[in-house]
DNA sequence: GGTTTGCGA
DNA sequence: TGCATTCGCAAACCA
């Protein structure tokens, strides 16, 4: 006969352990309903590993059935004082169960009882039965049940660690055999099920009495060898308390439990129901790993078919004129679109879906026209990127409707992957494969050669499009985020399209004269260095470093970090009085961070045809509405230090006599938090065009009109002033300007006596995100804040500052972003050659010929300074030079 | 791939 | 008690 094998699992005790060990990682563990499913998640992966290992013919899931049970009755405080079970878990039980269903497991519970002892009544049944047995449980004291053939694995920390207990390793382990566990629990109590044992008897006595005696009766039996006084009394006194524990701490062997284990036939995963399963709780790591197991044809399982036609020059003309618009995709693998390769597109609407490899067709009518008409409405994934791809091929898109992305962005800003099939699940739709599961990922990524498989998935991206539209564009209507959406995120994927495409001139000649300067400098800092180390070592190393600094000369450690010894300026610039080398090392890091990221960095990304860098604003991921800049990251250039400054020399207009203008705002975020909070005394500041920092400092230090704002005075406002907007600590400025925590509370204290409507408008802020769980912007852009209610301090505390943060930051986003869609149409009302080039969150960059200067010099900031009416005026101040570097 | 460091608003 | 100012990108190192 086969062996027969169990798995019994205790079902509330494992959901219990997977929900903590992922619940830091609560926030990422929600489906698009809203439901946390972390400990769903964890379970299952508990469940693969076990099914993987015990190989079970026969298994089954218990479940305590309520808060009472025999135990309450003998014990009135059985489990008492235990904290209310959070919702985010409570909610998590029937997927839990539900999830066994389509695994073919059966789950149980009994009134009255606890899981453990229906585990350990089956497992007595099975032991009869035959059957070699495995529990999983993540309760230490069900070793009681472990015996020859019972294993218990004990789930540690994680879910994925595992620990077998048999009785040899219960022994070895504990001190004691597995039907002495009951014992050492009677003398030494359980404090987490709430009840005592013997005073004064904790683990290591508990051993050692039960080693000695085999059982809590035998001890009394033998009571008078007991020679310690103390114990001796303790053990007299609380004999019945012994008795009582030992008594709740025995799992029953014989409850009356309902089920033959016989009965308990595994029968394997219902794979129709566990994908579905899988896709309404987003477990995709799940659905793609049951493909590989599972014999399906296609990438994903559970994919309704789909029927395309392909598009050659022979029947391109047949194709329809789309009148009531169409959806479009166009593919590439890499995620530069100004470089990739176009891999190949779908068109269509309807369940009608055109694909081809072959994009030069898209070059012809009647695809071109229709790309290029504004009166088709085109439905998207990415605008942004689709246009400047189409650009390549010298077709200039019009015309779009409706992009996926962009949408899911704006309704949340998390469901932003670059991956259709990842968004589309966001939103629970599922007829269509992730780009990972149909290209594979890291080396192995690549368009399928199949052409059936290559052009499924591109048919059905476009038909997720399709299907999304109505559902993402009635969410944006009840976020009120339409406007948001048609005026501003839309337009401005073209804008910034052009301007990606348009490009910024660089000169490398610029940049390797200075690159071979630094070389220089740096070979000579760094003979400095080894001198004064007395040894040659990678500086670039933060160990190596940490080692030369704190171990080979001693000096003084001031920080640390999570693996060492911290090297920051902050460390650097306290040694340094000490320590020359500190200096050197500074000066070396700041040289070789110019060189490595700025000038090489730069010198990779010069396009070689037109010597122009073309960055990719990244619009969909930021959770404050803000743009990133990659490829090359074209916001952080250096301007602070000189040296750094000067690769701003590199930076020049496209033609030789044009001009680099720049315009900024002046303070907008403090501007858009005197707005925001209508604070009175802050507003009267920008009203009367005061220097912001200086008057903070009067009203902060209490100083009289007539008493001069020092610098240093000015300095520490400011720093006060960036603290409030970003939601600061009285911890965080004391280190920030080196004064006490309590002279910082101080400050901080008092800011908010000055300017009493900011801190009603913070404390407004972290009451909405409470209330509604998510905080808008003035263009009622929206940041959700999941964290806003943990109990983890931290957790919460930084969701506090984010929400008074985000309206902050994002508004101030919105602001740039209409001005940015209004200064193209003015350009092009004005017929002005001059030409957008860059944004750095408050800065817009142009360039444009020298007669132009005077122009731009009246438009660009009456452009920006209108872009939204504000309580309090907007400021803008501009610049311009032959080279960034002048433009300032 | 994670950590440390440093550049910007 | 803890922890300790927001939003980003890129390079080098190291496992």
């Amino acid at each position: 006969m086969a062996e027969k094998r169990l798995l019994l699992i205790d079902g509330n005790s494992v959901t219990f352990k997977a929900f903590f060990a992922l619940y830091t990682a609560l926030g990422k563990f929600t489906n698009s309903e809203g439901l946390h499913t972390n400990a769903i998640y964890g379970f299952n992966t508990m469940l693969e590993t076990m099914l993987d290992v015990v190989k079970p013919t026969h298994a089954l899931v218990a479940f305590d059935a309520g808060k009472t049970t025999f135990r309450t009755k003998m014990y009135d405080n059985y489990k008492g004082g235990r904290a209310k079970t959070a919702p985010e878990l409570s909610e998590q039980f029937p997927y839990v169960k539900e999830l066994l269903a389509a695994r073919g497991i059966q789950t149980y519970e009994l009134p009255d009882f606890e899981a453990d002892d229906i585990i350990g009544t089956l497992a007595r049944q099975a032991e009869e039965d035959g059957f070699t047995t495995t529990i999983v449980t993540g309760d230490r004291d069900l070793t009681q049940l472990a015996d020859e053939h019972t294993t218990v694995s004990i789930s540690k920390k994680g879910v994925s660690e595992i620990e077998h207990y048999t009785p040899a390793y219960v022994k070895e382990k504990m001190g004691v055999t597995p039907e002495q566990i009951i014992d050492i629990k009677g003398l030494q109590g359980d404090n987490s099920d709430n009840y005592p044992g013997v005073a004064g008897v904790g683990p290591k006595r508990a051993v050692d009495l039960v080693g000695k005696y085999g059982s809590i009766e035998n001890i009394y039996d033998h009571i008078d060898e007991i020679t310690a006084k103390k114990l001796k009394e303790h053990l007299l006194e609380d004999h019945d308390q012994a008795l009582l524990a030992k008594q709740l701490a025995t799992i029953k062997r014989d409850a009356p439990v309902a089920k033959r284990v016989e009965d308990l036939v595994y029968t394997g995963d219902d794979t129709d129901s566990l994908v579905a399963f899988y896709q309404r709780m987003n477990f995709n790591q799940f659905l793609s790993k049951m493909s590989i197991d599972g014999e399906a044809p296609t990438a994903t399982p559970g994919l309704e078919e789909i029927t395309y036609t392909v598009l050659t020059a022979d029947n391109l003309q047949k194709l329809p004129a789309f009148e009531s618009g169409c959806e479009f995709y166009l593919e590439m693998l890499a995620d530069n679109y100004h470089l990739a390769d176009l891999a190949g597109f779908a068109i269509g609407n309807e369940d009608h879906w055109w694909v081809s490899r072959d994009v030069s067709l898209l070059q012809q009518a009647p695809l071109k026209t229709l790309l290029e008409s504004s009166k088709v409405a085109k439905q998207v994934f990415d605008a942004k990127r689709t246009y400047v791809a189409l650009q390549r091929l010298g077709i200039t898109l019009a015309g779009v409707d409706f992009d996926l992305l962009l949408s899911s962005y704006l309704l949340n800003t998390y469901d932003n992957s670059n991956d259709l099939g990842r968004v589309a699940m966001e939103h629970g739709y599922h007829q269509v494969a992730t780009d990972e599961d149909v290209y594979g990922k890291g080396a192995k990524e690549a368009i399928p050669d199949d052409d059936d498989v290559f052009f499924k998935h591109l048919a059905r991206k476009t038909r997720a499009i399709e299907q999304l539209r109505p559902q993402l564009f009635k969410g944006l209507e009840e976020n009120e985020q339409t406007k948001l959406y048609r005026e501003i995120e839309l337009p401005m994927a073209f804008v910034l399209a052009r301007m990606e495409v348009a490009g910024i001139t660089v000169q490398a000649s610029e940049l390797e004269a200075m690159g071979s300067k630094f070389t220089e400098q740096l070979a000579e800092i760094e003979q400095t260095i080894y001198n004064e180390a007395g040894e040659e070592f990678n500086i670039g190393s933060p160990k190596q470093l940490g080692h030369i600094l704190f171990e080979k000369m001693g000096l003084p450690v001031i920080k640390k970090t999570k693996t060492g010894y911290s090297t920051a300026v902050g460390v650097l610039e306290k040694l340094a009085a000490e320590a020359p080398i500190a200096e050197n090392i500074l000066r070396y890091r700041k040289i070789a961070k110019i060189q490595s990221t700025y000038v090489e960095g730069l010198l990779k990304v010069i396009h070689p045809d037109d010597h122009k860098v073309h960055t990719r604003y990244l619009q969909t991921l930021t959770q404050t509405g803000r743009l990133s800049s990659v490829d090359p990251n074209l916001q952080n250039i250096p301007v602070r230090n000189e040296e750094g400054r000067a690769i701003r020399k590199a930076f020049v207009p496209r033609h030789p006599d044009w001009e680099i203008f720049s315009s900024d705002y002046s303070q907008i975020e403090l501007r858009v938090l005197a707005h925001m909070s209508h604070d009175a005394n802050m507003q009267e500041a920008f009203r009367e065009g005061q220097d912001i920092h200086a008057a903070t400092a009067r009203r902060i230090f209490k100083m009289g009109p007539d008493e001069e704002v020092t610098p240093n005075i000015r300095r520490q406002a400011k720093a006060v002033n960036f603290g409030i907007v970003y939601g600061i600590s009285d911890f965080g400025l004391s280190q920030n300007i080196g004064i006490s925590r309590k002279q910082a509370k101080n400050f901080i204290d008092t800011y908010f006596e000055e300017y009493p409507g900011v801190k009603a408008y913070t404390e407004r802020m972290v009451q909405q995100a409470h209330e509604l769980g998510y905080v808008e912007t003035i263009a009622h852009r929206r940041r959700y804040l999941p964290d806003i209610n943990s109990r983890n301090f931290n957790q919460r505390s930084f969701a506090e500052r984010t929400a008074m943060n985000t309206p902050i930051q994002g508004s101030a986003a919105d602001i740039i972003k209409i001005a940015m869609i209004r200064m193209e149409a003015a350009l092009k009302e004005k017929k002005l050659q001059a030409t957008m080039l860059l944004q750095v969150h408050d800065e817009l960059i142009f360039e444009a010929p020298a007669e132009e200067i005077e122009t731009l010099a009246k438009l660009v900031p009456s452009v920006m300074d209108s872009a939204i009416d504000l309580e309090i005026p907007l400021k803008v101040e501009s610049h311009y030079g032959p080279t960034w570097y002048d433009a300032k």
